[in-house]
DNA sequence: AAGGAGCGCAACCGCGCGTAC
DNA sequence: AGTACGCGCGGTTGCGCTCCT
């Protein structure tokens, strides 16, 4: 264990790679592949250790590498997934095609964390720092008295007092969330309901042992489920879902990674009732969301017709600066808290108002509805744990 | 113009895990 | 079962560039 054999040996060059020697790595592996890195040098003519030819390999000699900075788009997803992995930058270069590990933590110690600070989130919990700016500070109580100015004991108010962000409106309600759906933002015209419809649905018919009514997302029980193999049945509606994003950057669907852990389900659309999405938009601002809902959708909407207004999706889905992203992100947590105006006051079970996925939901999933009412109370009685 | 500070990035280090023997 | 080895990961370091004074 500990140090590897390779680096007691003496006569092994370290520090810079030169030119010479990336072209020598570059086509041994080419020809050969890499095959046991640790002959790896030896068979290239190289006076390095394996080890460091791997690593010289895997951040920069690698020709599926993407070059240039990181998008708004990508530091944004970027976000989403450190809220979610944490340091596991190799979980999160995965969701990251072309983006190696190293880089995506050398960019998230020298500019995202920065960034948040300034933003007045606390980059290691995400949760609003103990000391916000001003400025933030005053912003986002304008936030809170929009969002219920009445409400002293409302704990989102109250969350939210530091900084409006998504991520703080969503504190305390998903402390220990681990669980993501990428959900895809586009302005693709052929973007349909499917795509927005990337919502985990849960089968409880398959499954009566498992108590929806009473499922407490804080228990052990429901995040074992999440981060095991599931006792529960989550399936999805879309397996092939992929579309693109405002810069037509595709953001695959992602149902075979490792980011869900329960992506060896077999995917049930018969299952769709009682809907528990969780998701994170991507490349519209920070934004971690949970759903609830009845999956009322049948036929293929258009993105077209989201935008013509059976969704209030508005200009939150055209920009791509964060700043933008942000300040829209406090209106529309504002106002699709509606939604969970049908739950009890101590609910916290909030929807973000960024992913088009829960502002259609929004729009489909009407109290009013006698048909969608009866789960909807139930659901929110179940939430009403939390 | 010179020097120091700050920053970004490439590379290294140390550890844990899995596997072969 | 114990040991050695290879691989991969996260944390850290150090170099070089840019900006500021």
């Amino acid at each position: 264990m500990g140090r590897h054999s390779c680096c007691y040996k003496q006569k092994l060059r370290k520090g810079l790679w030169s030119p010479e020697e990336d072209e020598k790595l570059l086509r041994h592996i080419t020809k050969y592949g890499h095959g046991c890195w640790s002959s790896v040098p030896k068979l290239a003519g190289l006076q390095r250790c394996g080890k460091s030819c791997r690593l010289r390999w895997i951040n920069y000699l690698r020709p599926d590498l993407k070059r240039g900075s990181f998008s708004p788009d990508e530091e944004n997803l970027i976000i989403e997934l450190h809220a979610v992995l944490g340091n596991k930058w190799s979980q999160i270069a995965a969701q990251l095609p072309g983006r190696t590990d190293n880089e995506i933590k050398n960019l998230w110690n020298s500019c995202i964390k920065k960034k948040l600070r300034q933003r007045g989130i606390d980059p290691n919990t995400h949760k609003p720092l103990s000391e916000p700016d001003a400025s933030t500070a005053t912003a986002s109580q304008d936030q809170d008295s929009k969002l219920d100015p009445t409400s002293s004991d409302n704990p989102l108010s109250a969350s939210a007092s530091a900084s409006a962000s998504q991520l703080d409106l969503l504190e305390p309600a998903l402390p220990n969330l681990h669980t993501v759906v990428s959900v895809p933002v586009s302005d693709n015209p052929s973007f349909t309901s499917q795509a927005l419809h990337s919502t985990l649905w849960f089968n409880q018919n398959q499954h009566p042992s498992t108590e929806f009514n009473s499922i407490n997302m804080n228990s052990n029980l429901f995040k074992s489920s999440i981060s095991s193999n599931l006792p529960l049945d989550f399936t999805y509606p879309d397996n092939n879902m992929s579309t693109s994003n405002s810069n037509n950057n595709p953001i695959e669907y992602e149902n075979e990674s490792g980011l869900f852990p329960w992506s060896d389900i077999v995917p049930n659309k018969d299952a769709a009732q009682i809907g528990l999405g969780v998701g994170v938009g991507v490349g519209v601002g920070v934004g971690v969301g949970v759903g609830v809902g009845v999956d009322s959708v049948q036929e293929d909407l258009k993105w077209s017709d989201y935008l013509n207004g059976l969704m209030p999706v508005s200009s939150v889905l055209q920009t791509q600066n964060l700043n933008q992203s942000q300040s829209q992100s406090q209106n529309h947590s504002q106002g699709h808290f509606g939604f969970c105006s049908g739950l009890k006051d101590d609910t916290q079970f909030s929807i973000t108002g960024l992913n088009p996925w829960y502002q259609y939901q929004n729009q489909q999933f009407q109290p009013n509805s006698d048909m969608y009412s009866k789960e909807f109370q139930r659901v929110s009685s179940s939430f009403g744990h939390l």
